[in-house]
RNA sequence: GCGCCCAUAGCUCAGUUGGAUAGAGCGUCGGUUUCCUAAACCGAAGGUCACAAGUUCGAAUCUUGUUGGGCGCGCCA
């Protein structure tokens, strides 16, 4: 609909420097077609006068005065044109406009607000939570923006792959094994005390479990070192298993799962070593080049561990904006994590993607600037990198902020949130704000207000509108269909709430192309609130006057159309964010108080 | 100390990439159901868009500075 007023203006403006009349040197201008804020202010608001009238050296009212005297309107839609304030163009468009947004819906089917396909390749990689324990909360708003933005990307036409990158080679990996060992040999009889560092949580003893009933007691005369290999082995492959399944209650499937150690297993990361040699872009060193002359400082984290610096390979990654050279192969050769980073990036591009999104924890955010500079190193384009960084969500209870560690045993289940709230609702949660911004979260607040929470607003919205398409058909009006339904009945719809519907409607699929372009699903959510809003309120509105179901036959097919068109626009809209659009809405359950109560518990 | 992110109603957050009189939910107060679902709607109260300059027709939005908060600054991952 909006694309009616655009093509309108370009048409004029384009028509008006063929006479002579503008002079359009930097060609038509990104100018803005918006529905304003006012109903007065027309049905769109068009800034094309303003800013045009910089090059053209004429006021903007003059120029806005030119574009209606021009005006070539081929599609012949708009009903008036008023120029309001500083120089706006108020376009007022005929009703035929505004019906066709239901042929245009019915034409879209299940596709309404999607785009065809781009050919672009697109990997998202989310969640990668390390195997080393559930998913817990503190993941959750990677994990549903991740999964959010991959839907949001798949719905604008792209070749979407969803990753999760399994950090199953290192220390903590490491650590997990040795801590399951000694819940093993404990299962055995044995008394154990874990030290620092180790997983004091219970989810190990029941991995220790899972160990003893298929291997029973074959590694107690085992040194460490002989079981540490089976050990590590059987707690990812547990712990991955908990995580699948977390992430299957989330509504959330990934399509590739790609492991660190087959990674370095596969030679691929001493390839990357080789790759920066050949092209110059490393050095050997005690120390980053640069970083004597106070890059950093005692203040530096890096002064701590001084101790365990000794120097190796060197990658010049500051050559690229990073802030120092980073270190990719210790002295005795060994690589660190971000050389496996490096190694699985690269392959990420040679595996043929156009784009590459990671979404982080913004705890993560200084690993980019190294990554981007490695890419470029490789000679790369980092500009195909994108990082999403989720901001940390800080967790209370009742206003008191609620430590979440993995190490103390402190864990608060993703599984025990969904259990309480539903998956739905905690997806809500999650998507109703901007990923780049920190929030809080109320754990208590959460519980006492699963009734009441915002996603069922939405679900209503739709809720009621198949309702009132079943109510049509108990009262023998049943409706007829949006690719069938009469000109004439459209042509009932005339009240100004109603056109209101239709022109939101209609931006459905813009709405999602923005948002899909910002990475921010969000968009679509607000959107649909702000949807609903107007639907209710309509609704409620003429619920004595002006009701969808009336005896005046054409009417009611075209009010009918209107809710049904709603209705589709709802269901994409909730398909995109990953949201179910219940025909009905069923009682709300009782929830009991205190779910949490033992999920934070200690050992 | 340095880098990145943030600051909007009592609370939690939006704000259509610079547009006209800054919005929603929750909370508070008051109203609306013989009716297509009240999980809804209507109204009231509530704002120096952290602060100060600057850029221009026009700033919550862009620039700089200040203040306050978060994250990061490892040869951990």
């Amino acid at each position: 609909m909006k694309d009616l007023v655009v093509n309108a203006i370009t048409t004029t403006l384009l028509d008006l420097k063929e006479r002579g009349v503008v002079r359009l040197d930097g060609g038509v201008p990104a100018f803005s077609v918006d529905p304003p804020k006012q109903a007065a202010h027309g049905d769109f608001a068009v800034n094309v006068a303003m800013m045009l009238s910089k090059s053209e050296g004429k006021p903007p009212r003059a120029l806005a005065e030119m574009l209606v005297a021009g005006l070539v309107d081929r599609e012949d839609v708009i009903e008036r044109i008023d120029i309001a304030g500083p120089g706006f163009l108020n376009v007022i468009l005929k009703d035929r406009a505004f019906h066709d947004v239901v042929r245009h819906v019915a034409r879209a089917g299940a596709g309404w607000g999607r785009s065809g396909p781009t050919g672009q390749k697109i990997l998202v990689e989310f969640v990668s939570a390390n195997p080393t324990g559930p998913v817990h909360v503190g993941h959750a708003r990677g994990t549903f923006v991740g999964d959010a933005i991959a839907r949001l990307l798949t719905a604008s036409g792209h070749d979407v792959t969803r990753e999760f990158y399994v950090n199953d080679f290192g220390k903590q990996t490491e650590t997990l094994g040795r801590t399951v060992f000694k819940r093993y040999r404990e299962l055995h009889g044995e008394s154990i005390t874990l030290v620092e560092g180790e997983y004091p949580a219970a989810y190990v003893i029941d991995i220790a479990k899972t160990w003893v009933a298929s291997d029973g007691d074959r590694w107690m005369k085992a040194s460490v070192e002989e079981a540490l290999p089976r050990a590590m082995e059987i707690g990812i492959r547990e712990n991955l298993r908990s995580i699948k399944e977390t992430l299957a209650l989330a509504n959330i499937e990934h399509d590739v799962f790609s492991s660190e150690a087959a990674l370095q297993a596969s030679g691929a990361v001493k390839a990357v070593v080789e790759a920066y040699r050949a092209r110059g872009a490393t050095y050997e060193a005690a120390i980053a080049r640069g970083t004597e002359d106070g890059v950093r400082n005692e203040a530096s984290k890096a002064a701590h561990y001084e101790d365990q610096q000794l120097g190796g390979t060197f990658l010049k990654t500051s050559e690229h904006g990073d802030a120092e050279d980073r270190i990719i192969l210790r002295k005795d050769g060994t690589p660190v994590y971000l050389t496996a980073d490096l190694a699985y990036h690269w392959q990420k591009y040679q595996r043929g993607f156009d784009r590459i999104i990671n979404v982080f924890g913004a705890d993560h955010g200084g690993h980019v600037p190294r990554l981007k500079a490695g890419m470029a190193l490789l000679g790369l384009d980092p500009k195909r990198l994108d990082v999403v960084l989720v901001q940390i969500v800080r967790l209370l209870r009742d206003g008191q902020e609620v430590k979440v560690s993995k190490r103390k045993g402190t864990v608060i289940e993703l599984r025990d949130l969904i259990e309480e709230v539903g998956a739905d609702a905690c997806r809500f949660l999650f998507l109703m704000k901007t990923a780049n911004a920190q929030i809080e979260f109320d754990l208590a607040a959460v519980e006492r207000q699963s009734k009441d929470n915002p996603v069922y607003y939405f679900q209503y919205g739709h809720a009621r509108c198949a309702a009132i398409l079943r109510k049509a058909i108990e009262k023998e009006q049943p409706f007829a269909g949006l690719d069938v339904v009469s000109a004439a009945s459209l042509a009932r719809l005339t009240l100004p709430e109603e056109k209101l519907l239709l022109k939101k409607m209609s931006m459905l699929p813009e709405v999602v192309a923005q948002a899909a372009n910002a990475l921010e699903p969000h968009r679509v959510l607000y959107f649909c609130q702000e949807l609903i809003a107007e639907f209710h309120s309509y609704y409620s509105k003429y619920s004595r006057t002006e009701r969808v179901i009336s005896d005046d036959l054409e009417l009611s097919q075209g009010r009918l159309a209107l809710v049904a068109a709603l209705k589709a626009t709802l269901k994409s809209a909730f398909a995109i964010l990953g949201v179910d659009a219940p025909e009905q809405m069923t009682a709300a359950a009782d929830t009991d108080d205190g779910a949490f109560d033992d999920a934070a518990e200690g050992v």
